[in-house]
Order: structure tokens, then C-alpha cells, then sequence
DNA sequence: AGTTATACTCGGACGC
DNA sequence: TGCGTCCGAGTATAAC
């Protein structure tokens, strides 16, 4: 499940292979996946001549920056770009097609077609929904320690809810939540409003640290993720807690536990993270 | 009125 | 083999 270092990741290695081609046409065979413009035909016309003239990433949504338009794409779960040449078969659960002038084509391959596509002028793209709300960069100078103990303050949420609401802050899914709260000694269903300052400069230290970690080994493959050059991610052998349960605390030996919180299956130590 | 909880999307994986 | 249940990011909607 991408979170901000796979997305990250895919941006990276989408980048070096689409950046310079140019659109001749587009095939959209699961239109609900279309969100903006309403409808499918205008997404593909819009696409139609443009170039893709560079790559960025807002929180978990990947923007590609076109002449005119840009294109907000979230992978969800399953979500893969992948570059083919236009003769080789496409491949099962394969829903979007961007066919190059220069015979290659890109393919967006979703089994569980989660994922959505946003379609803006040029510009316009962080004035709507779904980028409008999001809150700061984990890696940018916004988010430091006081923005995220106010954001605490005055909610009744506990703790990893309030982290993975992406108006709080993007990029963090259930995975790096749970890595991230193991790393500050912070039980996940502790009220948010409950954590001194230093418990949140610590959270803050953690967020920013297992977040760039991740993105440095390329995130973490779980269970299907692979970037856009169908490389796997290497971070998941430094997760403490995450996909763990029932085996050793790295840090006492205690058996990782699962349970429900914030409606997520969710990994933690209970001797190192006590509420 | 603002905050919080629930429903919804989907198909593979899993248990019985 | 077949059927029911579960999972999950973000939005819309309902409930508080």
C-alpha cells in the first residue's frame, strides 16, 4: 500500500521514463476511475497532443505536469505505473493506457481498482479537491513540532487517528504510523491531546526520520508494491512493529501485538509503548 | 456548526 | 468447490 516513500519512489522512476513524451491517445476501460472531469472523454481529449513535462508528488497523489493540464493520480492499494511497448499484451487489470508518439505506452495496472485520476488546468490543480485540504509536507519547513502539538490540542482523537488524517499532515498510512509511534515509545490509542511536548517533539523526530529512511531504500514491499521499473522497495526489513505481531520487540524481546485502532489493524510493543 | 463516526468503492486472500 | 468475511485511502454522508 503506497504511502509517501512508495509514492515518492514511483515518482522518482516514473520520472526518467515518461518526462519529454507526448501523448497521441488515451484508452480509459474502467471509467469510474475518472473522477474530473465527469466525463471520460474530456480527460482523454484534454490528454490528447500534450507533453508530459515533469513529475511531482503531493502527499500520496502523483502530478504529472502536462502543457495545459495536470494529472492528480492516487494508486490507493494496488495502483502501478508501468512503461511497455505499444505490441506487448497488456496485461490483466490494466484500466488506463497513455499511448506515446514514439510507440511506447504507459500503463496503469489497478487490481483492485481503488485508485483514482484527477484531471486540472494547468495551475488549478491544488485549488480543488483532491489536493485543496491537505495538510504540510512531513519533509518541509511547516511541519515542525508546535504545528503538530496544536493540531493535537482540542481534538478527542487518539493518537493515530489523528496521524493518518491527511489534513493533519500527508504521507503517513499504516504502515509508518505504526513505525513511527514504536519509535517514540507512544501507544497508538493515546488521546492526542494527552501527549506532553516532548512526546510530540520525539513523534515529530520519528515521523521525519522513518519517513526518509523509507524513501531512501526505495519504501517498503509488503505485499505487491513495486516502483515504475518493477523494483521492490527494501525498507521493510527495518520495520520494527509493522507485519510483526507475535514476533520479538527489537528493542526488549516482548511479542509484538495486533489489534483495532482507528478502525486499522495496528502493530505495536506493549512494554515499550504503554498508554 | 464543527467534530467524529460510518458507508462506500473492489477483488484477492482467507477460513470454514 | 463454494460462500461469507475481511481489508483499506479518501470522500460523501450521517450522526453526534
Amino acid at each position: 500500500m503506497p504511502e509517501l516513500p512508495e509514492v515518492e519512489t514511483v515518482r522518482r522512476t516514473l520520472e526518467v521514463l515518461v518526462v519529454g513524451k507526448t501523448i497521441k491517445e488515451v484508452a480509459v476501460s474502467w471509467p469510474k476511475m475518472i473522477k474530473q472531469p465527469s466525463e471520460t472523454v474530456q480527460f482523454t481529449d484534454s490528454l490528447k497532443g500534450q507533453e508530459i513535462l515533469g513529475m511531482g508528488r503531493r502527499g500520496k497523489f502523483l502530478i504529472f505536469y502536462l502543457n495545459d493540464v495536470s494529472l492528480v493520480s492516487h494508486l490507493r492499494m494496488e495502483g502501478k505505473y508501468a512503461l511497455h511497448q505499444k505490441d506487448e499484451p497488456v496485461e490483466k487489470h490494466t484500466h488506463v493506457v497513455f499511448t506515446f508518439t514514439d510507440g511506447t505506452e504507459l500503463r496503469y495496472r489497478d487490481v483492485r481498482k481503488f485508485g483514482t485520476m484527477h484531471l486540472f488546468k494547468k495551475g488549478e490543480e491544488l485549488l480543488h479537491l483532491p489536493l485543496l485540504q491537505l495538510g504540510p509536507e512531513p519533509f518541509e519547513e511547516a511541519f515542525t513540532p508546535d504545528y503538530l502539538h496544536g493540531r493535537f490540542a482540542g481534538t478527542s482523537r487518539i493518537v493515530k487517528a489523528v496521524l493518518l488524517d491527511q489534513t493533519v499532515m500527508v504521507g503517513l498510512g499504516n504502515i509508518y504510523v505504526d513505525e513511527a509511534l514504536f519509535r517514540s515509545s507512544i501507544h497508538p490509542d493515546r488521546k492526542a491531546s494527552s501527549l506532553t511536548g516532548d512526546e510530540v517533539g520525539n513523534l515529530h523526530k520519528s515521523i521525519i526520520a522513518t519517513l526518509r529512511e523509507a524513501v531512501d531504500m526505495g519504501g517498503s514491499t509488503i505485499r505487491s508494491y513495486v516502483n515504475s521499473q518493477g523494483q521492490m522497495g527494501m525498507f521493510q526489513q527495518n520495520l520494527y512493529v509493522y507485519s510483526r505481531n507475535g514476533e520479538a520487540c527489537r528493542q526488549c524481546g516482548t511479542p509484538i501485538e495486533k489489534k483495532v485502532s482507528a478502525g486499522r489493524g495496528t502493530h505495536y510493543c506493549p512494554h515499550c509503548q504503554r498508554l
